[in-house]
DNA sequence: ACTGGATCCTGCCTGC
DNA sequence: TGCAGGCAGGATCCAG
């Protein structure tokens, strides 16, 4: 599931609930995800109050009332779902919209690993927040507030793809003299945060760029910007953008009646489409899939220079 | 300094 | 129908 615009999306619909609510507690059904969580985590998190839900890049960050920041990352396969304890919800349910519906109250089902049990709001039902994940390679830690930014997951994340920060300036002086493929770079969280392969193959297919094409190639020898450079930054915000405001994407993961969560999937011009037809009018070619670094990347090989 | 590959884990799909 | 193999949205570590 989750790139950025998911990452975002999951926090969107969690922030309603989560925000100013105090958990009452935490249960675990295990003692690690991919991590083992951090010490006495139950202890520490219970009675706190959520002050906040942030992101950064693929992270999500709550902030306690306390100063200490639960800091989750859902991996390939984390999902967070809202229950009650079985009272309708009513409008609420329209207000925690996209990635995390509200359901009733449940049986724990497969793969449910952690419980945040929230104290009801004035005039409202108790609210749990329960972390599902099949494939068990996200996690969660906690670290001080004043830590986050010298903290190993944070100190070398790049910048953020979506708003103003990246332009093509700023994409031409960190691909500039790199000879690792467009793909590879676009994918190392080190320069540009939050993309994920979807995003990067439909992102390079936007720009008109081939996933193999040197990464240094989108700079001038001087290290500025070029036309391609323009066209990548522009592609990738606006994809990002487009994602976010769809919802992010959902694939495989349609097992909810009424959750039909994100629809960007509908709009993927080459990801996944191998042997369909590229969209670009007048192309015609078919959409190929290769290999980059053990990774499928989907591309428009007549397109895509 | 880079790069590709292996790795963690489970579920699902394909092909024999 | 059963089962092996491959593949999946991430990110780190290691060898070359």
């Amino acid at each position: 599931m989750p790139e950025l615009p998911e990452v975002e999306t999951v926090r969107r619909g969690l922030a309603p609930v989560f925000e100013n609510a105090e958990i009452l507690g935490l249960d675990l059904a295990r003692p690690d995800l991919r991590f083992p969580f951090p010490e006495r985590f139950a202890e520490r998190v219970a009675g706190r109050r959520v002050l906040s839900l942030g992101r950064r890049a693929k992270y999500l960050l709550a902030d306690l009332d306390d100063g200490e920041v639960i800091v989750a990352h859902l991996g390939m396969s984390g999902a967070f779902r809202i229950e009650t304890d079985g009272e309708a919800v009513g409008g609420e349910a329209e207000t925690v919209a996209a990635h995390a519906f509200v359901y009733p109250r449940s049986q724990a089902r497969a793969h449910d690993h952690v419980v945040f049990r929230l104290k009801a709001a004035a005039g409202g039902v108790p609210m749990r927040i329960v972390y599902n994940d099949p494939r068990r390679f996200g996690f969660m830690t906690m670290v001080r507030r004043e830590a986050i930014a010298s903290h190993p997951y944070f100190r070398n994340l790049g910048v953020e793809p979506a708003g103003n920060a990246l332009d093509g300036d700023l994409l031409a002086r960190l691909f500039a003299g790199k000879a690792a493929p467009l793909k590879a770079a676009l994918l190392d969280q080190r320069l540009v945060a939050g993309l994920g392969n979807i995003y990067v193959c439909e992102a390079l297919y936007r720009a008109g760029l081939s996933p193999v094409a040197p990464a240094g190639t989108i700079a001038t020898k001087a290290g500025r910007a070029s036309v391609r450079a323009e066209r990548l930054a522009d592609a990738i915000r606006s994809v990002i953008d487009e994602a976010i405001a769809a919802g992010g994407s959902t694939l495989r993961d349609h097992r909810q009646a009424n959750g039909e969560l994100g629809y960007f999937q509908h709009s993927f011009s080459v990801y996944g489409r191998e042997g369909e037809p590229c969209r670009t009018p007048g192309c015609g070619a078919a959409v190929a899939r290769i290999v980059q670094s053990g990774r499928s990347t989907f591309h428009c090989p007549r397109c895509q220079k």
